[in-house]
DNA sequence: TAAATGGTTGGCGCTACACAAACAATCTGT
DNA sequence: ACAGATTGTTTGTGTAGCGCCAACCATTTA
């Protein structure tokens, strides 16, 4: 190798993303068991929050999720009461999901549990490199990509999306 | 609720984590199958890249997997020649995991090839955000936590870094 | 009225993974 | 030198997550 080569690597985030989660995932389990809740409940209340309500496709949609299995998850979170069904007024044989209150505060509950574990996973950053990591983390799954056939399903929840930056 | 509540969210990245990394997994596998790689193959191998030669036992706890696991996991790559066993001469019950340079190729071709992936998931991101976002996934990896009893395996086995023939 | 769509249920099957047991090679303490 | 622990390997078993298919309502659309 010519010896003024710069190296340069690809810096591609996927494996890391992965590694990090499954750390995350492991060690969230035995924090969220007392709540009731599983990491992917945990996911599911969080879009909701993040994105609204949507329709149980829509969920599909975005946790790239087999219908039938979101009908199970929800089921769940519906028996808690941290979820909600209501038929769409304009397509009656639609459901719209929405967080009810008490699954808001759960959610919330949750996430202050988890903040040991954030600790111990998140160790090497600091207070800051936390809070732009989130930033970073919430910017990138607020956006739907348009490429896919999903974004119509989305698109049409998504409507009400606005382009103010801070 | 109000609307002028002051709502103070936790802000915990670990949902987001997951929810991100599942969008990439799936999108991965496709784009890495012709490599005859696995998303969770291409974690290890990022590992041994990122943090150098380590026992088997060190990668367990990295990667937070059961040992019989990965024997299988290091077979898969050993096969490709991605990956190489040998025997540490200070213990010579230790097998030394080193990334092979085929598996170096191998992967960095994988990360290439990702790039349509990324770009996809991490679409709402421009390209300075998303090299930070590289940064601190890559600071959040790089240091592992004392906590654990694996913490002395790695490091023990780390000083035996060999210098590789390019 | 017929066909398509959203949701629900049940079943089948695959993959990832943990866990346990048994074994070989090797190290370590007495 | 011997006993016991440790690393890696194999094999087997069990379980959870999830995709996929088929059948079935309720509703909407053509």
């Amino acid at each position: 190798m010519s010896p003024d080569q710069v190296e340069q690597t690809e810096r591609r985030s996927g494996a890391l993303l992965e590694y990090l989660a499954r750390r995350m995932r492991l060690r969230s389990e035995s924090v969220l068991a007392p709540l009731g809740l599983r990491p992917r409940h945990l996911v599911a209340l969080t879009v909701l929050r993040d994105a609204g309500d949507m329709s149980q496709q829509g969920l599909a949609g975005t946790l790239q999720l087999d219908g039938t299995n979101v009908v199970g998850l929800l089921n769940d979170l519906e028996a808690d009461g941290l979820v909600e069904r209501r038929r769409s007024p304009e397509d009656r044989r639609r459901h719209v999901v929405s967080l009810t209150q008490t699954g808001a505060k759960r959610l919330n509950e949750a996430e202050c549990a988890l903040a040991s574990v954030e600790d111990e996973v998140l160790g090497a950053l600091n207070e800051n490199e936390r809070d732009t990591l989130y930033d970073l983390l919430r910017r990138a799954t607020s956006e739907v990509p348009a490429t896919c056939a999903e974004a119509a399903a989305c698109a049409e929840v998504a409507a009400a999306c606005t382009e103010e930056d801070r």
